[in-house]
DNA sequence: CCCTGATTCGC
DNA sequence: GCGAATCAGG
């Protein structure tokens, strides 16, 4: 294979847009992902910055005129990849909190709401005591505690998918596993993600 | 061990 | 120019 116009178009895009170097290979085809960097480095944007941005480091040291210093001062984003919402850390774990109601007052409703998460996104596909295998159930709760909890950016060919959590919170995570060769998940969660179409044998329940 | 990019250097 | 081998790191 060789670099022509169409090819190295397609890798000038995929490195910009951030992709691995042997993401672009496999891609491309044909190519390791040596043969991606090395063409990078040829190419000269081996630094991932093909927007003009700032021209310098530009430290700022001298201490100009500074505005308002109440304010709490929102933290500068990293401005590097887009993909990571920055969850606000949200106390999922509510206590039962009772509230006996004295009757006499209406009472407001002080309770810290759920954050209301407007996207209601189809909660991943937690078994939600099914028809799955009780040993399989407790083969899950038990591989998840220790779960490797990736971020959908690490996830590759060989960790396992199995969403945990909500992804509504930040208590959302993959589990990152080994994955079964062949498999999107690892051991356990091949378990309970593949049933086969008549699970457990009508063990005369 | 899986992965990442960086560099070298014979071709 | 090319990219395998190697290096250096997470």
């Amino acid at each position: 294979m060789s670099w022509t116009d169409d090819r190295v178009e397609t890798l000038k895009r995929m490195w910009s847009e951030g992709q691995s170097a042997s993401a672009i290979a496999k891609e491309l085809g044909g190519v390791t992902r040596n043969a991606v960097i090395g063409k990078v480095h040829r190419l000269g944007l081996s630094n991932r910055t093909e927007e003009p941005e700032a021209p310098a480091p530009a430290p700022a040291p001298e201490p100009v005129a500074r505005e308002k210093p109440a304010a709490p001062r929102a933290v500068p984003q990293p401005a590097t990849v887009p993909l990571r919402p920055e969850p606000a850390p949200e106390p999922v774990a509510v206590q039962p909190e009772p509230e006996p109601e004295p009757s006499t007052q209406p009472a407001f409703v002080p309770v810290p709401r759920r954050p209301i998460v407007p996207a209601g996104q189809p909660l991943p596909p937690q078994p939600s005591a099914n028809e799955i295998s009780p040993e399989a159930l407790a083969s899950v709760r038990e591989v998840e505690k220790r779960a490797k909890k990736l971020t959908l950016m690490e996830l590759t060919e060989r960790t396992c998918k199995w969403p945990i959590g909500d992804p509504a919170t930040d208590k959302f995570w993959f589990c990152g596993l080994p994955s079964v060769a062949g498999k999107p998940y690892c051991e356990a969660h091949v378990g309970v993600a593949f049933q086969p179409m008549s699970s457990r044998r009508d063990r005369r329940r």
